[in-house]
DNA sequence: TTTTAATTACTGACTGGTTAGTAATTAAAT
DNA sequence: ATTTAATTACTAACCAGTCAGTAATTAAAA
């Protein structure tokens, strides 16, 4: 399929004939073999991707993927692994940010989601999870209670505090992390996925402030969703 | 797996105890196959999904798989196929419905696909095309053009309609289809991948009217989002 | 109707290519 | 010289796809 592939990058040796540099970053690899192997999965999932081709991709062999981890499951997790703290401590920072102006930190969680998490390779975790789920239930159920319960927990007491406080009026908790969230999802799913294949999606910034404008208007009901506007 | 096999030729048949059926239905079994193709598929992933698990819970063997359809990927295109026809004819049949009142559009057209596309067994096809997008382009790219952008202008549509007639505020056009779409695909999503794991997720009901509610209001700016609330 | 022939739907053991994982070997670093 | 990072060559298992053969059904002959 991919087919032009070549050689295997040689690192860009100074000169001479090709030689190979074989270097050794005994340190260095592991991040560089998940990210690798991250990138991977999510375009084509865990049964389609080779060890070769992450192995090639990480500029090693596939040898020495086994000097670093167990097997193609444990690549896996580690690479899944690798994106959760982020996500968490980005998380708990917002707490501290906006602790009390619940239109803020809903504006603020959004925002800071798509710029540490969505736009970025980790952006691809949410649907390589969801097409993983079956296959790896343990990572998921980790996945879930780690990462999203936890995000969801966060913007539900954002909210529940803006109806206490009287900015926004009264909607049903159970269901409104999901729904403030599920866009974003959405873009960096479609990011991901069929949007290299068509040329020119939708703008990023302009899809993400209109779904805050949205819903902060849908949440204030009659009133102003107060604050900047960016 | 079933593991009973015994010997290497079946021929005594007579024993009277185990045999099965073996019945005849030419005409109903492609359907029961990309069925069968399209429940694993969502499940697993194409590449994860053994044609023997395909061919089981379809009830007949491997080879009667290749007497209806060229190749396992011949299978997947006609599995997704077959579940392009209903979303398409779902969504034309809306415009007769609610062609000039934007408000029952937009919620028509969100109950509509929940109820006939999300809920079903057609609502795992969104996870299953992100996630073989890259292995599959081509049907990607149909799959695309022929339902996503028909989906996505026709809730533009709606939305401009909205706008013009003033019952709506001016939002951007171009975004404004996947924000209102995007919840759903998500609630779809989730049901085919981590809901299977964790017990009582959010209720779908609730969850839908919520979204339509919101975005409403949202859309809706000050005045109020007339119409039945349910 | 009963028997026999022809056809059709289906089965499951087999094969050949692919790939995760391993062992033997080489090269760099100390 | 010894240790360790990395490569290469190899193996065992798996699975998509094939095909020779079997059971069910239909048609024709007796």
């Amino acid at each position: 399929m991919a087919g032009k592939a070549g050689k295997t990058l040689p690192t860009a040796a100074k000169a001479g004939a090709e030689v190979r540099p074989r270097r050794r970053r005994k340190d260095a690899r592991p991040q560089e073999l998940t990210a690798a192997a991250l990138a991977l999965f999510v375009e084509k999932g865990f049964a389609a991707t080779r060890l070769d081709e992450i192995a090639a991709r990480a500029g090693v062999s596939k040898g020495t993927l086994y000097l670093y981890f167990d097997s193609k499951e444990a690549l896996f997790k580690a690479a899944i692994e690798e994106g959760v703290l982020p996500a968490i401590e980005a998380g708990e920072a917002l707490l501290d940010e906006y602790g009390d102006d619940p239109v803020g930190l809903v504006r603020g969680f959004l925002r800071a989601w798509w710029e540490q998490i969505g736009s970025t390779a980790y952006g691809g975790i949410p649907k390589l999870m969801f097409a993983e789920a079956a296959n790896f239930p343990e990572v998921a159920r980790y996945y879930n209670e780690a990462v999203i319960q936890r995000g969801v927990a966060l913007l539900r007491t954002a909210v529940a505090r803006g109806i206490a406080s009287g900015v926004f009026r009264p909607v049903e908790l159970s269901v409104i992390s999901p729904l403030l969230i599920s866009p974003l999802i959405h873009l960096a799913t479609w990011r991901n996925s069929i949007a290299p294949l068509c040329g020119a999606g939708v703008d990023p910034d302009c899809y993400l402030e209109t779904h805050i404008d949205l819903v902060l208007h849908g949440l204030c009901a009659g009133k102003k969703p107060d604050g900047e506007p960016r």
